[in-house]
RNA sequence: CGAGGAGUAGCGCAGUUUGGUAGCGCGCUUGGUUCGGGACCAAGAGGUCGUGGGUUCAAAUCCCGUCUCCUCGACCA
């Protein structure tokens, strides 16, 4: 006991040092490694494979609603980047760029992308003639680069991997309505696939992608109660098809600019998973996203016929499609228990000679720390699937009572201050102008995440002059 | 970019105040006993003390410079 004691220690305390937890854990956890140029990070087989978990995810997402991926390249002319006024604007102070190749100078500095907006944006316009090409639908899986003042694993490194879509339709109406299905499709995604809630609505003009008509974006909430952006829709309308000269012939004949709208999620969903479903202990993964679904830890491995029914039921989960994994490291049972449970991994089977002689395994929940010795070995494959989907809608539900229980209406800067100190989001009325959302977020360090869909304030919570929007106020990562 | 903190064995740290043969824990290797919540014994391997200069008979330790990382703020997926 005093050392499972110490063992706990090892990673900070959740509740007092949030920050100080996240680093341990995805450190300790060997999700993630530091590297050697500032901001940057290695993806560790662990941490890359719930990164590929969520490709996969997606991806078949995205391939259903008719996208096909692609790939563009890595470097960017400088002279697109200037293109679009307000998209360079936004981006210009933390572009790296590469002004020195083959031991010479390059004529033109070239940009490592930080989105690519204007290199699609440049061949897309090569390749839309006519309105039979329309929509144009493309996604690619990348790295970008911003180099951000600070950083940290996932939730801000200046690499990141992401997806990003474009799409080009003939009218504003139809690249707004993919705008929305994509953000649903996120919201969708985030729900059933890591288990976390989200608010989705648009962004105020302050918080919007620069060179945007309009953006949308989903938040989470922490467990520290900040929010985290965790994915993005953007409407251009014809912005950036006019820098580009993305044009087509209508079917009338005359010659038309497109309409453009993108869509992204980055490793910070990674960040944004750990942070909503953690605990004292460290990760809890969501299970279908977990590496390992399934570790099954062999008690008294010497012992005749342990390994052997631990190894048999391995192979009968995997059978049934679930990631089940023996470990069968020299380590002791206890040291088992507390590396995997810090590892996040949602079921621990622990199979000795007592389970073995009665039929049964020991099931271990790590979400509610549950063990239950009395499950029958013959019927594991059904028991184990069963678990799993039950893990999934528990942790979804328990984030979302959390965060419904966390969102306060408030109606003034005072309320909202005290809200947002005691770890909550702030709902409240806006009148829609600057000046009040700049007052807020310089009163409570907070800032609009987004508009809620369901206006229902009536007066700004600055001003006291009518409310244009409700929106969700809250610390943010 | 501002304010703090830290660079000594793979990891975590002590040693720096007051200069004098580089240490501890974990991990690692080998052998053995263990195994139902971080087991134990024995024997080993492993370090130009971030880096450059200076002071000194002598520098991890004092002085000057420099690089990097972490945390917190301002900016951002």
């Amino acid at each position: 006991m005093a050392k499972n004691e110490q063992f706990v220690s090892q990673i900070a305390d959740i509740e007092t040092d949030f920050p100080q937890w996240y680093t341990d854990v995805v450190l300790k956890t060997k999700l993630v490694d530091y590297g050697p140029v500032k901001g940057t990070m290695v993806i560790r087989p662990y941490g890359y494979a719930i990164w590929e978990n969520i490709q996969r995810e997606l991806d078949a997402r995205f391939r259903e609603a008719g996208v096909e991926n692609a790939y563009f390249p890595l470097l960017i002319p400088l002279s697109f980047m200037t293109k679009e006024a307000e998209h360079v604007e936004g981006f210009a102070p933390e572009v790296a760029v590469v002004t020195h190749a083959g031991g010479e100078k390059l004529q033109e500095p070239l940009v490592v992308r930080p989105t690519s907006e204007t290199i699609i944006g440049h061949m897309f316009g090569k390749w839309v003639e006519s309105w039979r090409d329309l929509p144009l639908r493309q996604n690619q899986w990348c790295n970008v680069m911003r180099w951000e003042k600070t950083t940290r694993p996932f939730l801000r490194t200046s690499e990141f991997l992401w997806q990003e879509g474009h799409s080009v339709y003939a009218t504003g109406e139809e690249a707004e309505r993919e705008t929305f299905a994509m953000l649903r499709l996120y919201g969708e995604f985030a729900k059933t696939v890591l288990c976390m809630p989200v608010l989705t609505g648009r962004k105020t003009e302050k918080e919007k992608f620069a060179g945007a008509v309009a953006t949308y974006g989903m938040e989470a909430m922490m467990h520290d109660g900040k929010s985290l952006q965790s994915g993005t829709t953007h409407y251009m309308g014809q912005n950036f098809a006019k820098a580009f000269d993305v044009r087509f012939t209508d079917k009338d004949g005359t010659l038309k600019y497109g309409y453009t709208m993108s869509y992204g999620v980055s490793t910070r969903l990674i960040g944004a998973l750990i942070m909503t479903h953690g605990d004292r202990r460290g990760l809890v993964l969501p299970p279908p996203v977990a590496p390992v679904q399934v570790v099954i830890v062999p008690i008294a491995a010497k012992k005749e016929g342990v390994l052997e029914a631990c190894r048999s039921l391995e192979a009968r989960l995997k059978r049934a499609g679930v990631r089940a994994k023996v470990d069968d490291s020299d380590n002791s049972p206890g040291w088992k228990f507390n590396e995997w449970e810090m590892k996040g991994v949602p079921l621990r089977v622990e199979l000795g000679p007592r389970d073995i002689e009665n039929g049964k395994m020991t099931v271990f929940r790590r979400d509610t720390l549950e063990k239950d010795d009395g499950y029958a070995l013959s019927d594991a494959e059904t028991q184990i699937g069963e678990l799993l989907r039950t893990i999934c809608k528990d942790l979804y539900d328990r984030a979302e009572r959390r965060m419904r229980e966390r969102i306060l209406t408030v109606h003034s800067p005072e309320e909202l201050l005290d809200a947002v100190n005691r770890g909550n989001f702030a709902r409240a009325g806006w009148c829609g102008e600057r000046a009040c959302e700049d007052r807020v977020k310089e009163f409570a360090q907070a800032t609009a995440r987004v508009l809620d869909e369901n206006h229902t304030e009536t007066v700004c919570l600055c001003c006291g002059k009518p409310a244009k929007h409700t929106v969700f106020f809250a610390r943010a990562y």
